[in-house]
DNA sequence: GGAGGTCGGTGTAACGATGCACCAGCCAGA
DNA sequence: TCTGGCTGGTGCATCGTTACACCGACCTCC
């Protein structure tokens, strides 16, 4: 099933089938063309993608680099950027970081061995430096999750949810019922995402009054850098528990994620604190399983399908223009949904 | 950066570094096989897959096909088949099928006119019939969480956990509690798995004495043929509720998935009933959340990383010899984790 | 001393698709 | 009649890698 037994079949030559398929059919006879979509039916001839890359350089598969598909916030990201390319011809090559600047590391470069030209990048890392060799040579980045920073390459397309907005939104949605002692829950503040949200719940703070001051934050466990997802709900259990140890404990927690939150309300039932009545929780994402907890967890969503679609959007244009493109930020506007673990202080 | 130019570096010709590249370093001199590596290094060679693959016809990457990474339990297999294909130096290509039959067909015609020659298919469909044509020009495919059929290709290999020891389990653990009006709780049975869940919960009644006419079958909603693992919770939400309505609502329920049961404590819940005590709640799987959830939930947990191992390790084995080899199916055993979500009867 | 074997390595024809350069045939305009 | 241009196609080199067939040089053994 190649393209010279196509046109075979049609009586062409392999050049006038590559024609038709490389949407050049103008330059043929109507009854060429439909010659030769008879044979290509009649075969099911598919073109070969490694001789057509091999030739052209050119290749319609993305990659996609996530901390982990464990998380069913990436999840979530995987299915509709997927479903986004699919509409388009295009394929996603999957891949886990796991939170390991060597292997994202590591994963880029096989990407880009593979012939691979555009990658969503869903980094925890500060700085893109690992990856700039590569952008120079043509790669074309979407970063995801993550706003752009100073030191980035010109080309970086940024999308992202605005996340001091959002943490803001938590923040204000807190102090309005009337808590004043707040925490902030998160592991260290290694991700730039991770620092917006931080500087937004400050500014939620600072917004109503409060001082700064009186916001504990918890501490982060000993030198854990940085931590997977699928261990933030550990983590946030374990500073649940901190919390509760203080002699003025919060009333009000502000939670990184919301696996992290989940993992938050497991400690406070630990210390037998009920959520969403001696003690309100909010998290962020809204992830399904946000609404099917009990309390059903009020959270900051993002609009993943909006998000995800205009990261393929976004690299797609990049990819078959393959100019000297310019990088931009795409803010997204996040969204305040309330649900039972957030309530007036006892 | 092609072979020629390391050949030229080296000082041999493409083909022999090609040997070396190709594990017949044993046909050089020592020496010789280290100036290839030099250059190699100094070059940061890597060889061009398209090229390799359209001149061998071999590749790889495998596809993995899922309902849906939404779930996390197809998050986690993901994740783990991923690790283990990465340390053989093989690509996962991810594909959400969204239990769609049409879009799981298209997925596999698309995986193999791509050149990819293994996948690792988690198909809610009864009949393999679909891909059989693809199978006999000489696809492999694992099938996962999907035991054997009759009409199965002969070269087939099947990788689940058994199913139906599994929900006997869960069944029994509740019997054994004290309960005799239990319910099950799941979509339609249209998949293997499902079916076999569903036996397996009958075998639990049997065993304690029980008749299955005493088991309550939550009614399955209008023609959802179907459902998605997304849904699974709003499905096991409304089941809830149709069960409370009953005149002698169960005390125990089995549920499908532990996404279904999730949906099902939400649903218990909305009917003024605390799981753990008034109703006990079992589910499958035993994702993240279960041990996250409030009540923890009490479930069958699947050995996820042993089956991911296992359907990489049989993949490769077939992809590599790919001799006529004979089907086989791994059958793992699972493992009961009693949490909060079940007690006595009240 | 010639037959046969091993060692270390090379030449070359593919794999399938692409797209530039080219070409015959025809027509219009000068 | 010649030039120039358009139309509908085709020929061919090429992408980077592989592996079969081959080749000299040297060794061994009868």
């Amino acid at each position: 099933m190649t393209i010279q037994q196509v046109a075979t079949e049609a009586g062409v030559s392999p050049s006038t089938v590559s024609n038709l398929l490389n949407g050049r059919a103008h330059r043929m006879l109507p009854q060429t063309r439909e010659r030769i979509e008879r044979a290509i039916d009649k075969l099911g001839y598919r073109p070969n993608r490694a001789a057509r890359q091999l030739r052209t350089g050119r290749n319609t598969t993305i990659g996609l680099v996530v901390p982990s598909v464990g998380n069913p916030f990436w999840g979530a990201l995987a299915r509709h950027l997927e479903s986004a390319a699919l509409a388009e011809g295009y394929h996603v090559l999957l891949c886990n970081s796991e939170r390991d600047p060597r292997r994202e590391r590591d994963y880029i470069d096989e990407l880009w061995a593979d012939g691979v030209q555009g990658v969503v990048l869903c980094s925890s890392l500060p700085s893109l430096e690992h990856v700039m060799p590569l952008v120079e040579r043509g790669l074309q980045l979407v970063a995801f999750d993550r706003t752009s920073q100073a030191g980035d390459p010109a080309s970086l397309v940024s999308i992202s949810v605005d996340n001091a907005i959002g943490s803001q939104l938590a923040t204000q949605h807190l102090t309005e019922l009337g808590h004043s002692r707040l925490a902030f829950v998160s592991g260290a503040l290694a991700s730039v995402n991770r620092k917006e949200r931080y500087r937004g719940f400050i500014a939620g703070l600072e917004q109503a009054g409060l001082d700064a001051e009186s916001a504990v934050r918890a501490p982060v466990k000993g030198d854990a850098d940085d931590f997977g997802d699928v261990e933030a709900s550990e983590l946030g259990r374990a500073a649940a528990a901190e919390l509760l140890a203080l002699e003025e404990p919060p009333t009000g927690i502000v939670a990184i994620n919301d696996m992290c939150a989940l993992g938050v309300c497991r400690g406070l039932r630990d210390g037998g604190l009920e959520v969403g009545k001696d003690v309100s929780v909010v998290g962020f994402d809204d992830i399904v399983l946000a609404d099917l907890y009990a309390p059903t967890l009020t959270t900051v969503r993002q609009p993943m399908p909006e998000m995800a679609a205009a990261a393929f959007t976004q690299l797609r244009a990049r990819l078959e223009n393959s100019g000297p493109s310019q990088g931009q930020s795409l803010l997204f506007r996040p969204e305040l949904i309330v649900r039972e673990s957030t309530a007036p202080p006892p």
